[in-house]
DNA sequence: CTGAAAGCGCTTACAG
DNA sequence: CTGAAAGCGCTTACAG
């Protein structure tokens, strides 16, 4: 590998000139910067060794995104896609690289190397400039290590953390807008379908208590936005089957909305992701349930493939989101300066929502 | 931060025990061991920073992605993503974490900075400890500079370096074998799509000439391997029209297909591209044309959506080519053995092909 | 504007 | 099994 040394011995000049050269133009005539690049380019010298530079204190010149469970799960969620898009789109103004983490799974018994004692995963040992943090769910250590680490960090949707800049949506009260069209049209059997409450591998109906103490913030106050609404309309939350899939395969998914039709005479869902929206559609449909005559399907988020299916949803900026987040890091890095935004929402109707067919309730 | 020397003098032991206590077990006792990990835990040390690691000789423990032109390009395309997600996969396994590159745009004043020096793009400077290079033209700048780094490289797709692993199909065959179907259905007329043939903005009519000097392998394979086996039926290359999008954009693919079909009286088409085949069947489609009955679609890479679309096309495992390109590449950083995969494809008739219409040339 | 020197955090021969 | 020492490539006060 070529160094510094060899390519200011081959220019005639000292090692920090060459440095200086590259990174501090303003130090060196610029006679002297071009003479070090034409030495440099001969001897196929590429720049400063990120390495070296790191160590001295300088930039990484990358930023990486912890995304929830798994590599594997990143790169096939559409939503997430259009973050990480937004984030690489901003990112390029600034000439860095988007670095992947993955996060480790949190469990019972926690993450451990075969000796028992914590890993820290690779991003968070100086791999990074500063780190965004892409929902996950509260209390999770790969969150509490990279604060530990006290390099830079934004939160996108999930946790909240005091003097933390995040990044989200009011969830809760676009949730309620959802409910509200719903109870609009005339809708008073409504089911809730969510994709998960915690990481601890549940499934199935959700109590009052678990969804008041669910640890996936958006997730949370998705739900509770619905409820709230329901509530206000005199619905009373008990009477409301809330059907948590416990993960984030389409298995999953289904599973859970099969369930909700299968024990519920509802005429109505309210599913906190789009993904799961579409995969519910898809169960009623199989079913022989005629949408939305039959079945009226709200989903949130807006994702890829929603206004095909002609699905009732609340839009979120997704990409937009990514590109602030890489902003509010960006900056965050460059001068210390710390700031949240929360965006803005809009409610969409289109096709998976209509009036409830009157008919005799438990008709089915 | 906390330091090495830290704990090592906070555990009374050397600076080198701590070291070896993280890498080298062996080295070290296991009480010592638990000792130091103890200490360690208590002052918030989570392991060996990457950067000192990294310039002592060791592993970063990132590889790195270089992909096409820009990373939102990289976040859209689904087989792109397909790819990204089989790396991923893989990567997990070793505790890696995944670094796109954004790989600089070429073009005729080639990539410099203000100041006229070339670049390192930040991931070239010992960021990753290798980098799988994913469908870049020949000749292209920033795959030399990766080659000339020396660190370990896996190309997938393109180009084909000598000693370098590679990742790749039969892409001319695989074609060869698309262009048959519809010989074997009756087709004469048949025009051909391709996204891009070379990164110099060009669009349009291709001539032999510039399809035979192609620097985008995989899109020239490919072309190739239609007209040789429509040569093969008798049909001359001259009188196939070849239409190339120039970029890799849904207008450019739009604007190609509606320039195959308003200036060539065709029967069917071959399309090197999933993504750009779909957009043709819609534009298409907006024409009044129906398919298959008055005009057959063939694609290449069973990308999402082809399935659901009906595409009759080529399929690939773009999973499977990740997570073989990720493991090729671990085992050249690890053991310095170099290999290469040629992966199978599938030829898969769906409803987008069928017989020509009996009609009169020129009859549209 | 230029150069000599210190030191960032780490790994690995090497000597005990 | 342990420890003292060298040095990876770089940036940045500091002195000229």
């Amino acid at each position: 590998m070529v160094t510094m040394s060899e390519v200011a011995k081959a220019a005639g000049v000292s090692q920090a000139a060459v440095s200086y050269a590259y990174s501090r133009p303003s130090k060196v005539s610029s006679g002297q910067r071009a003479r070090i690049f034409e030495v440099a380019e001969e001897l196929g010298y590429h720049g400063p060794d990120a390495a070296g530079r790191s160590l001295r204190g300088g930039r990484v010149g990358a930023v990486g995104v912890m995304v929830m469970d798994s590599l594997g799960y990143a790169f096939s969620d559409p939503s997430n896609m259009q973050l990480l898009r937004g984030i690489a789109e901003e990112g390029e103004l600034a000439d860095v690289a988007v670095t992947l983490l993955p996060s480790p799974r949190p469990g019972p018994s926690d993450n451990k190397d075969p000796l028992g004692h914590r890993q820290a995963s690779a991003g968070m040992r100086g791999l990074v400039d500063g780190v965004i943090i892409h929902n996950l769910p509260q209390g999770h250590a790969a969150v509490d290590a990279v604060i530990a680490r006290g390099i830079p960090v934004v939160v996108v949707d999930s946790p909240k953390l005091r003097g933390v800049p995040y990044v989200g949506l009011d969830d809760r009260s676009a949730a309620a807008s959802a409910a509200q069209h719903l109870l609009a049209l005339g809708h008073r059997r409504i089911g809730i379908l969510v994709d998960r409450l915690a990481p601890d591998g549940r499934s199935g109906v959700a109590s009052p208590s678990r969804i008041s103490h669910a640890s996936d913030r958006v997730a949370r106050a998705r739900v509770q936005g619905y409820l709230q609404q329901l509530e206000a309309s005199g619905i009373a939350r008990s009477s409301v089957p809330v059907i948590e899939a416990g993960g984030f395969q389409l298995e999953d998914y289904a599973k859970a909305s099969g369930q909700l039709l299968d024990d519920y005479d509802v005429t109505a869902i309210l599913v906190a992701s789009d993904v799961m929206a579409l995969e519910a559609m898809s169960v009623a449909t199989q079913r022989g349930l005629s949408i939305p005559a039959e079945l009226s399907v709200v989903g949130f988020d807006d994702a890829p493939g929603a206004a095909e299916a002609g699905l009732t949803t609340v839009s979120q900026p997704m990409v937009e989101k990514g590109r602030i987040a890489a902003q509010l890091l960006l900056k965050a890095i460059a001068t210390g300066e710390l700031g949240s935004v929360l965006l803005p929402t809009e409610f969409i109707v289109r096709s998976s929502t209509a009036r409830p067919q009157k008919r005799q309730s438990g008709s089915r």
